[in-house]
DNA sequence: AAGCACTTTCTTAAAATAGTGG
DNA sequence: CCACTATTTTAAGAAAGTGCTT
């Protein structure tokens, strides 16, 4: 989106990868929200960073593996 | 003070989506 | 269902901010 057209594919500059990252999982983590509420949907969503850090959403109740 | 690793803010164009009507 | 479009939302780019370490 912005500014221009981009592929899809490993953004090669460091900086502007880590930008990214931090702007798209944010809008994924938000999206994984709504989605939850709007469709009273079970969601669970598990980032994990180049570097290793865990990000996670998940909507309140609780699903136990053998229910999905 | 300077470097690093991330996050946020702003502008705005791209992309998603809610309506509408075949 | 699919196609079109008007409206809303997302995120690129650039820059600045935050917090931690040396």
């Amino acid at each position: 989106m912005g500014r221009k057209k981009l592929e899809i594919k490993r953004i090669e500059n460091k900086s502007s990868r880590q930008v990214t990252f931090s702007k798209r999982r944010n809008g994924l983590i938000e999206k994984a929200r709504q989605l939850s509420v709007l469709c009273d949907a079970s969601v669970a969503l598990l980032v994990v960073s180049a570097s290793g850090k865990l990000y996670s959403f998940s909507s309140g109740d609780n699903v136990l593996p053998g229910d999905l």
